[in-house]
DNA sequence: CAGGATGCTGAACACTAGTTCAAACATTTG
DNA sequence: CAAATGTTTGAACTAGTGTTCAGCATCCTG
């Protein structure tokens, strides 16, 4: 691992020849790789464990990744596209904030963020690309709580929408990894106070 | 790994010698794997890298621990039991609910909790142990809520205790677990609501 | 002081991983 | 059709990991 992460780190310069950004070998590859982290965990995404899950040579995967970095990072993007397009569709609801944390505490992408958050730990080269994709979330959210709650979080209740936002990732995700564990006590009552804490910040219409 | 993890398993008959639990040495060898753990992460945590940090041959290792799961095993019971002492301190406090809180949001045992999670999520052998002592926690604490602010919970702020524990738990690794990823946006704010709703769930004496 | 218990070491085996590369095969295109 | 270009493969090298085990050294005890 160690001679990887030299290799990963190194500009890459030489003419070796990458296959085509289009081509369905990738997708598929790609396709194998996330699954193999949503089964065995981000540390089992090995080139060779990926290439036996795609019924394919672990050359061809080098082929179309140089490095395993190459290929941790394409399957991140676009598994942050994916997550992208799934808040957009949270936020274009009538009822954007219980929608959101539908998607922090009910969504098995939140079983691959963690994944993603543990990878990154370990993986300087990666480790810069997730952090900015969460900032950028984190932002978007803050816009978002701060236009559609601005004044209600004055209140006795009242959280800043950047607070709003860590807890409620927060706690999504506290919920999804002690379930992982196969801890649950408590987790109820913590769902159910978050969405009457919900309520107070923003009655439900209706 | 295959082989690690079908050996590992396997139930202990052998009739190989072990190093004495007293031992100084095998003492070291707890330090410096925790250590590793710390800085390197559970992944690093390798019976040769361990052997390696703490100046000793990895036979020597294996001869204290004959498996890695014994090792990591026997890190995580000594960890587990600090954490406890610490708990017990934070509880034996005129203020329990906001030591703990301290202690959640704080301390540097946050971050080994956080690898022991990974750790267990990874290999089945440890797991048991690990979520046996969650629960153990969680109980404990919820234990302590019910006794000091069991009233109080009902109002409008309320919370049951369980909910209470997994929040505070869970937004406390959650700041950890993002400040490792460099991202730290909301963060002082949400530490500041939980302060102030600490306050309204049970005001400060004084 | 002989002999067993205890601590330790070196060498080895089996396995997984990342990566490279020349050569074979396939497809497209001039 | 032939050359260029894109895909795929097999074999090999390097390096890390878990684990075993026979045997050396030392120390304690009968």
């Amino acid at each position: 691992m160690k001679a990887a992460e030299m290799t990963a780190t190194a500009t890459q310069v030489s003419k070796r020849r990458i296959g085509a950004e289009s081509s369905e070998t990738r997708a598929l590859i790609i396709e194998a790789t996330e699954l193999v982290i949503r089964e065995e965990g981000y540390a089992a995404a090995s080139t060779r464990r990926v290439a036996l899950r795609a019924g394919l040579k672990p050359s061809l995967v080098h082929y179309y990744f140089p490095t395993t970095d190459d290929l941790l990072l394409s399957v991140f993007e676009r598994g942050a596209a994916q997550s992208d397009t799934m808040i957009a569709a949270a936020i274009a609801t009538g009822d954007p904030v219980r929608a959101l944390w539908r998607f922090f505490s009910d969504n098995s992408r939140t079983a691959l963020s963690v994944e993603y958050l543990a990878l990154a730990i370990r993986r300087p080269a990666i480790r810069a690309k997730i952090a900015a994709h969460s900032e950028a979330m984190r932002a978007q959210q803050i816009a978002l709580f701060e236009r559609l709650l601005g004044e209600r979080l004055t209140g006795p209740d009242g959280c800043p929408p950047a607070g709003l936002s860590v807890i409620l990732a927060g706690i999504g995700r506290a919920l999804f990894m002690e379930s992982a564990l196969g801890v649950s006590s408590g987790h109820s009552e913590a769902a159910a106070w978050v969405e009457q804490w919900l309520d107070r910040l923003l009655p439900p219409v209706g």
